[in-house]
DNA sequence: CAGTGGTCTAGACCACTGG
DNA sequence: CAGTGGTCTAGACCACTGA
């Protein structure tokens, strides 16, 4: 009965881990079939149903395909699958092998008649950063974080009107491993996406003409408890910014979909 | 032991279904409690690992939350959550009570050489059509079908240069429909978002100024054995197009998500 | 505490695929 | 045909929540 590494969480899940491991790690290369679920119910000593599961969580992340009656495969494409973007750039950036780096450009309370209309019931505080690839402007991120939730977060303190000396130095503060840190987990967001034409501020941040066109995103994160744990308005530019999904129907109706969201060159 | 009205597919989606129907009617509110597991077993006469599978779907869908040791509950918001868009076009701005019309703009084969580039390797039939929402110009579709897929569909047919007659004159008809009559399916797709500007007969056909936004959705669909069925572009004028996704972490890891699709009024 | 969902098992029967 | 995934059952134990 073989183990695995990772000690905790759900079998299923642990499972999924480890055949995740083995297609990035291109051990098993796009087209490969999977071990079928006999084989894994044997060699991790697991009920079938958990091996469904495990493989459920590669079917919706885009990573594998199902076929009735053939086997389980690696899917072809899968590259530009970490989803979670918005949360962790930084992390997502590194995952492509490329460099991540910002500018700090603004922090300040806001009070709760400021936020109210973006579904906050309470006062909070504002960040602003410029996003940078391999030192090349991306995006302009900014987060909403409600007062509470950032009083948590020690970069998030505004001492005597100054933002904290850390967010001003590390390059690479990241706001999903505060979050983490803190104690707080992301349960669910919505997200919404627009085109839009770049107004002057954010095309001299960007380095773009006005004019040209940008891709908006909002998201709203909330805890398992419903509780808004931050906004974050994105901005980048339309030509450097492309938004993949991986849409899968489900197997009883037409609809259930996954999608992942991923920057790319163009 | 009550039944439910559709017959047909497994048992999860029929009972997913029948949520989602009591759901969408007003019988269940946002925020109220579905029935617990148990209740559910019981009334339906399922095991348990059938009722959980069924709610899987809905939290897929963004449509319910379930919170350990509470209760699963109808999700907030649970508007505008019909996912699959591009497809079906059609049915979408129905389920939004509107009424989607549509004006045909052109059809023609393509040869291999001008449609490998897109990944079909075969001859092709693109279809142009611009989309309307209660008369209002929203879209403009072009789909490419390769041949032999075009060859069971008979609007897409070319008779002696000419359109098929249907085309002209339906002013409703659904690609996707016609897909599932001629026993197509698609199982999965991927689909890529981008702002750019509109150029000029873009813009004419959106009725908008030249050197707006517009969002272009392109989306390749595939069936169960990785043909591929249909490439779609679509480009929707910036304002008017906003592309909502609902992401859930799943409870292993953190990544899992899901996403719909649908445009909007501004 | 009772009730909820989270996970897991060890079977079962079926539908589909390919040789 | 043997092997695959698709579905389903009837239990089990646990963790969490709220009263």
């Amino acid at each position: 009965m073989r183990r695995t590494v990772k000690a905790t969480g759900p079998l299923y899940a642990r499972l999924a881990q480890d055949l995740k491991n083995e297609i990035q790690s291109g051990r098993l290369q796009p087209g490969d079939m999977l071990p079928s679920e006999a084989a894994l119910c044997q060699q991790y000593g697991v009920s079938r149903g958990t091996v469904v599961r495990a493989f459920d969580m590669l079917l919706r992340e885009g990573l594998a395909q199902r076929r009735q009656g053939v086997g389980t495969f690696v899917a072809r494409q899968s590259l530009h699958r970490k989803p979670g973007y918005l949360l962790s750039f930084t992390a997502g950036v590194r995952n492509q092998g490329r460099q991540p780096s910002q500018q700090f450009l603004d922090i300040a309370r806001l009070a709760r008649r400021d936020v109210i209309q973006f579904g906050c019931d309470e006062p909070a505080v504002i960040l602003e950063r410029l996003r940078l690839v391999d030192g090349i402007p991306w995006a302009i991120h900014k987060h909403i974080v409600p007062a509470s939730v950032a009083a948590q977060i020690e970069e998030l303190t505004i001492q005597a009107g100054k933002p904290h000396a850390r967010l001003l130095e590390e390059s690479n503060f990241s706001l999903f491993e505060a979050f983490a840190e803190a104690g707080f987990s992301v349960d669910h967001a919505d997200e919404i996406l627009r085109a839009r034409i770049a107004g002057e501020r954010d095309a001299g941040l960007l380095q773009m003409a006005a004019g040209e066109a940008v891709m908006q995103v909002h998201r709203k994160s909330f805890d398992a408890k419903g509780r808004l744990l931050e906004i974050t308005e994105g901005v980048y530019s339309g030509g450097s910014y492309t938004y993949e999904a991986h849409l899968v129907s489900s197997r009883g109706l037409t609809e259930v979909l996954f999608a992942g969201d991923t920057p790319r060159q163009t």
